[in-house]
RNA sequence: CGGGGUGUAGCGCAGCCUGGUUAGCGCGCGUGCCUUGGGAGCACGAGGCCGCCGGUUCAAAUCCGGCCACCCCGACCA
């Protein structure tokens, strides 16, 4: 394409509306625009890249036996009901209705639909396994739109769904979708971890989220730096440390004074003790009822975890009247001396291993020192309830886990029959029984996915793209307009770069040198072919590459092959 | 939804507190000259419902009230 005809608004200067790197960086590079909060436009050079990733990942589920469809946009409410989550999506859902009054929503996702298509036209099990999927704009009415198109309400996603005939089958159609993102995002070039994510009531490892590892990411991930176990902060588990000899001697409980101290920095602070010193003790309630969870003062409880154990669907802390009720004393001070038998009892793993510890006295103003667990009190039961911490213990190897931000861009998630059934999507099996197809549901954020592979290439002068999603893999530079030599051979040279299947751009436009450079920076084309005076004479070009920045002469009928080569030994560090 | 902030030319901003000529600056844009290896220079020029509605005033970008939009923090979120 010739650059002169292209719309391509670079600007110089960040946009003020722009926060995050991704963001500013495609604004700047003329790759979309806003149209209102969370939504945008993509321009040519936007769509280049959005189409990059599309073609991927087309790929990559075609060869893994998906195939492609195309569902509605609008979908009527009737569905909805069905399924049950017309009442429990809440307002993410943008339902509005038709001419005729009749409820619809913008599909958030796909499964209502799916379903339905499917239970309409399969019968059998000898039509099992089927696995669908569309590239599609999608629209969540996000809360808080944000940081571009990193969450936009509006945004492009490949979402597909997978039907089985057994339990047995169901696995296999995971892991093969499982394989495929770890090729997608692979072939993206992306630097990224696949990560096991919470599977709420289902359990196992049937979910997986595919994390971009950047540091602007909003997920955090704990890995282990020595095996594959990976998983984001939800789901991590933190083994039980091994069981340590309490010490003989032992302090015996004493009620202190702390006037005004409910924070563990405030108590650990006033008191002279560490937070790891500390019992906290949170009130919860939830739809199984109230309960208390202990861990230690300098660790984060996981709410994921309490709520998976208690099999509860909604959790949450407790308003201070609840608290005032359950233990007699204010929000800041509770502890679980007395609490036992008046509420259930949960402590972390941690717990355990601590004496003398401080805990809240139920009162205000009033902290106890010198207690430990199984002796002072007993809670009902330890287990794994809180965050993972950067140096915790691997659950598989025993290694040393660590933390990473990521940006979540795919999701492989085992549904189970949770549609079929509720919707009725049916089949007869080998004896002529009627069963329930069992579902997996697999989503890639597609715009997300070019966000996030800026966020992980960029630097002061711009985006980095990774050849496999750059808008353009090569921008042919000519300087010197005055030489028509130049001109020509510029021309020559981009040609030479098509027919060598190059996706090439020619910078065609009367613009002096440095505005050339700096915008083919700024987009992040990864290779740079620079047509100039000094080098033609001796029948050369320059040959740029954008992230290492180093440059090479190359014998001007070389250049293709030389192009070829450096995408084809493109790394991300 | 709670808290904070911003709306002035395509983009980035000043002016507002302390009301008063034709509302400024940088970038970008158009024309001409000049220049051509890292966002050149000079000259001339086009471009504004000062977010919207109302109020105060002889007079409002500026003060007051309401509304809207957008951004940030939090809560929320498959």
């Amino acid at each position: 394409m010739r650059m002169s005809g292209m719309l391509i608004p670079t600007l110089k200067e960040d946009p003020a509306d722009a926060e995050v790197i991704s963001h500013k960086l495609m604004l700047r590079a003329g790759m979309i625009r806003k149209l209102t909060s969370g939504v945008y436009s993509f321009l040519p050079l936007g769509l280049r890249s959005l189409r990059k990733v599309e073609q991927i990942v087309r790929e990559e589920m075609d060869s893994s036996g998906a195939q492609e469809v195309f569902l509605p946009m609008v979908q009527p409410s009737e569905l909805w009901l069905e399924s049950g989550r017309w009442e429990i999506y809440g307002r993410e859902l943008l339902r509005f209705k038709d001419r005729h009054d009749h409820e619809c929503c913008l599909g958030p996702t796909h499964e209502e639909v799916i379903t339905d298509l499917v239970r309409r036209d399969v019968r059998s099990y000898r039509d099992l396994p089927l696995n669908l999927y569309q590239i599609q704009t999608k629209f969540r009415d996000e809360v808080r739109p944000r940081f571009g198109l990193m969450r936009g309400r509006e945004f492009m996603m490949k979402d597909g769904y997978s039907f089985d005939a057994s339990e047995k089958e169901a696995e296999d159609s995971y892991v093969a979708m499982w394989l495929a993102y770890k090729r997608v995002f692979s072939r993206c070039g992306l630097r990224f971890r696949a990560v096991e994510a919470d599977s709420g009531p289902i359990g196992g490892s049937f979910s997986h989220e595919f994390m971009v590892l950047a540091e602007t990411g909003e997920d955090t991930i704990v890995a282990c730096t020595v095996c594959e176990y990976a998983a984001n902060m939800e789901k991590a588990e933190v083994p039980a440390p091994p069981p340590s000899p309490k010490p003989e001697k032992l302090g015996t409980p004493t009620t202190v004074k702390t006037p005004g101290m409910s924070t563990i920095e405030q108590v650990s602070g006033f008191l002279k003790v560490l937070p790891e010193d500390l019992i906290k003790t949170l009130i919860l309630t939830s739809d199984k009822g109230p309960v208390a969870v202990l861990v230690r003062g300098a660790d984060e409880i996981n709410l994921v975890k309490v709520k998976n154990h208690l099999h509860a669907t909604e959790i949450e802390l407790a308003d201070s009247r609840t608290i005032e009720e359950l233990t007699g004393g204010p929000l800041g001070f509770s502890g679980p001396l007395g609490l036992q038998g008046k509420v259930k009892i949960l402590a972390d793993y941690s717990v355990a291993q601590m004496c003398n510890a401080v805990v809240g006295g139920n009162e205000r103003d009033v902290h106890i020192t010198h207690v430990t667990p199984d002796r002072d009190f007993t809670p009902d039961l330890y287990g794994d309830f809180r965050c993972a911490r950067e140096g915790d213990t691997c659950p598989r190897c025993g290694g040393v886990m660590t933390l990473y931000k990521g940006i979540e861009v795919g999701h492989v998630f085992k549904l189970g029959t949770k549609y079929s059934e509720a919707m009725n999507a049916r089949f007869l099996d080998a004896e002529g029984k009627e069963r329930p197809m069992i579902m997996g549901c697999y989503g890639i954020g597609v715009s997300r996915t070019v966000a996030a592979a800026i966020e992980q290439n960029h630097d002061e002068d711009g985006i980095i793209f990774p050849p496999a999603l750059a808008p353009f893999e090569a921008i042919v530079t000519p300087v010197g307009k005055k030489d028509p030599q130049v001109d020509e051979t510029a021309e020559a040279v981009y040609k030479d770069l098509w027919k060598a299947k190059i996706d090439a751009l020619i910078d065609d436009r009367d613009e002096r040198p440095g505005v050339k450079f700096k915008d083919a920076d700024l987009m992040g084309i990864p290779f740079r072919v620079t047509v100039g005076k000094k080098a033609l004479a001796e029948g050369k070009v320059e040959l740029r590459n954008r992230r290492t920045k180093e440059t090479e002469l190359v014998e001007l009928t070389a250049i293709a092959k030389a192009v070829k080569k450096g995408i084809k030994n493109w790394t991300t560090e």
